[in-house]
Formats: structure tokens, C-alpha cells, sequence
DNA sequence: CTGAATATTCCGCTCATCAACATGTCGTCT
DNA sequence: AGACGACATGTTGATGAGCGGAATATTCAG
């Protein structure tokens, strides 16, 4: 059974938002999402392995075949259109619940599209 | 361990929202994450419970006084003012994660703040 | 009284995360 | 050449969050 549902955990939004940017390896992916997320998710080797893993196979996420322009090697990944699919249901769910939190006063009014596109 | 951090659990910020708006008890609780969540969330009474007692003992809520204007028993809980604080970060944090979405087409546009606000 | 809804506690399970270890490659400094 | 740190990919064992259901009471409606 690799029916994926909601939520998703913080982890498996910030790899599918980094991969949904760019082709990356898992090594990148670790440091993309450190900084992606300002430092508060910061998952060991252990940790973003076995989330990748998760992620394939539950078929969010498949093996890509940019090779590294300096060489390098390293197994890359890129998002599924199942997981753009998840993706877009999960970012909906969490607009919700930041209404929500504005209506209560526990956020920031909405601001237009960001300018983290770098 | 009571250090408690970002990013919060889909559930804890539900109950903290929810509790956010009214004093409740934890079988209202249970039933008012739910609707808030449109389904997407739907905990067990082991799951609510055990939630519960674990932001009270972070000290993110309290135990509440407010009896029920129909006299049934049930202890109520509020939200503490650190349980403010944290809300509000985390809300911060959804908002960036959300903006990362919008910039690479994965969210809908902002819209101001919705109408449940009570 | 009986049964449904309310309200809470306890137990066993799974799964995500974490810290640490293991292995190997590549570039650079000495 | 040898050593070292950054890059890169894993495994393993423990912990803790969350899940689901059984058990326990109380209260209200029929």
C-alpha cells in the first residue's frame, strides 16, 4: 500500500518544495532544505535517506538523470506529477489552516508572491 | 522534555487553534479539530488525549475554569500565552513554507483573511 | 431501565526522526 | 606521496509522536 495521504510531514513538504524547483542529489537536498526552511528542519543522513526512500516509494518523487555538470557523482531526484499532485493539495491544506490563523490574529496579513524564487 | 520547537505537529496546531478562539474540553476538542480541518484530521480520543497532555505539560495550555452553562462535568482547557507565542511562529513558519509554493506555482494566490472568524 | 452521547484513561502498535557509525571519492594543502 | 576536509550514500538502534480501540463513568432522552 503506497497510498500517500494528508498531511504530509514537514520533512516531505520541504523535500518535494526543493525538488519541485530543481533536479537535486540527496546530499544537496539535505543543505537545500536547511535553508529553505531558515534552519528549522535540519535532518541528518539518516533522516533524509529514509525519507527519500519513503518518497520513492510511495512514487512522489523518481530517480532523475542530470548528470552533475563538474562530474560528480550522485544519484539525483525530481518530483513525480503525483507528487506535484500531493504537493498542490498540501500547500492548499496549509493555506486553511494560516486563514484560520489570521482570523485569530496569529499571522501576518497575506502578502503577495514571494520574492525567494533565487 | 518539555523544550518544545518548531515545527509543531499538524495536530498540536490544531488544538492550539481551535483553542485559540474558545475554551473548550477535550471531547469538543476532538470533534472541533475535525470540522476545522475539513477531515483531514480526525484523532481517536488516545490520540487527542495524549496531545493534550503533552502540551500541557510543555506548558503551551492550561487548564481552564469555565463550566458548562449545561452542567455536565468536563475539565476545560485555554491556550497559555507561550502556546500564543509558538502558535504565532509556527503560523510565520506556514506562511514562508507557503510563499516557496506560490513562487513555483504549487498555491493558490492569497486571499484576505476568511470569514470564521465567529 | 436502556441506550446513545459525552468525557476520560490506558495499552499496544507503527512509523518518522535522530544520533552515530561505516564506506568511499574528490580536491587541496603540505 | 600522504593527510585532511568536503562531498556523497547508506545502515542501525533507540526514542517518541500519533493511532485505534477497549475500558470506564456520567448524563440525558425515550
Amino acid at each position: 500500500m503506497s497510498a500517500q495521504e494528508l498531511p504530509l510531514t514537514p520533512l516531505s513538504t520541504a523535500i518535494l518544495l526543493a525538488l519541485a524547483k530543481e533536479e537535486l542529489h540527496g546530499y544537496a537536498l539535505m543543505q537545500e532544505v536547511e535553508v529553505q526552511s531558515a534552519g528549522v528542519l535540519a535532518p541528518g543522513t539518516g533522516t533524509l535517506y529514509s525519507a527519500l526512500m519513503r518518497l520513492l516509494d510511495d512514487g512522489l518523487i523518481e530517480e532523475g538523470d542530470a548528470p552533475r555538470p563538474d562530474g560528480r557523482r550522485g544519484r539525483s531526484y525530481r518530483i513525480s506529477s503525483q507528487g506535484r499532485e500531493l504537493l498542490r493539495a498540501e500547500a492548499e491544506r496549509l493555506d486553511r489552516v494560516l486563514a484560520l490563523a489570521r482570523a485569530r490574529g496569529f499571522a501576518p496579513e497575506p502578502r503577495p508572491a514571494a520574492g525567494s524564487g533565487s
